[in-house]
DNA sequence: CTTTATAGTAGCGAGTCGCTATTATTGCAA
DNA sequence: TTGCAATAATAGCGACTCGCTACTATAAAG
């Protein structure tokens, strides 16, 4: 029976998220574009590119292209070309873009219902089933940035050792493109 | 930072779910075709028509229809009209449609590496959440026959109390559309 | 024997998605 | 310094999803 499990747990996945999609054509924007607006507002400066956000979504950069130009044009978030890279663009959330975002229902609702304790370890297990994932296809890890590898603090405060740049306190709260977890050093499985 | 967590976990779910996706455009079907086709292979006789597969999905029935559709024009799904209604369509899942559901990866790798305790307590919590969803959009359980309030056992062996038609032992390890959960009586929330 | 409800579908418009170019730009190396 | 491979983003294609609004059968209820 453990592999009538195995099915289950793929299938209750699927099915909530197709259920969180579908709950996701809220506010003006259909369940991708939410993702996508979800990411940005989560991501760290360094990490607001569409290939980052490609990365994290699992998808192509040309789909995800397309996807955040949809966001442009309806005012959730705005083009920031760089200066010391010319090739790239960085996007920032919009307040409107940030009111889109708070627009969200049954699943919340869903979340609250249960007991803070329960999310804890849901939350443990998700997170290894995307490390699992991850593994696999050797895509990054996205977490926070004040649990990477490279994350220090010093007099100033905090510190990120791979790009060599000072962090502001909220930003350790951020997702990065660049993150690596502490805990590696298991050479496979 | 209850709120962290409730927010992470609606990523987690959200990333999960897309990665399963990503990993779904695996022999010659999108994802959403995948599950579809999954659906009508986990589904009972009682619960292989369009509008089924739709409420299940989250999705309309015209979008089903033209998932369906597409599989059939593949040869992973057949038609069969019901004699009793003429409105009605039943799809059933062809060796060929088979043989394609077995082609999962990474998602099944990955579970595969938790704990069989833990992916229990997995589906627990999936299941409760998927639960409060459904709740909110008064949407159908579609939970194994066995465990339904309107399945009884007799001398023939299952029988359905709702449709009135005895079952084949593998039959009450289908989902069914007309599911009811046993412990209910909780007049609402 | 008409309403009224139900099951499935067609067609529309916006958008996703993987894919293959294509255009800038950057960085490295001869 | 010129040349060229890597990188970032995008355009365009074809198949498809998806919500939506009709629309066609068929079935059931009055």
């Amino acid at each position: 029976m453990t592999n009538q499990n195995l099915t289950e747990a793929k299938e209750l996945i699927d099915r909530i998220g197709r259920m969180g999609a579908a709950d996701g054509w809220n506010g003006d924007i259909n369940p991708t574009q939410r993702a996508a607006l979800a990411y940005l507002a989560r991501a760290n400066r360094f990490s607001r590119a569409p290939s980052h956000a490609a990365d994290y979504l699992c998808a192509t950069r040309g789909t995800v292209s397309q996807t955040l130009k949809a966001l442009a044009r309806k005012g959730l978030i705005v083009e920031q070309r760089s200066t010391t890279d010319k090739r790239s663009i960085s996007y920032a959330v919009t307040d409107i873009g940030q009111h889109v975002l708070t627009q969200d229902a049954a699943l919340d609702a869903a979340l609250k219902q249960l007991p803070p304790a329960e999310v804890a370890i849901l939350n443990g297990s998700l997170q290894k089933l995307v490390k699992g994932v991850l593994q696999q296809r050797a895509g990054r890890t996205f977490g926070l940035c004040r649990t990477c590898r490279y994350h220090e603090t010093n007099a100033n405060g905090a510190r990120c050792a791979l790009l060599d740049v000072d962090l502001r306190p909220f930003e350790t709260n951020e997702i990065c493109h660049e993150h690596e977890d502490q805990t590696s050093l298991s050479p496979s499985v």
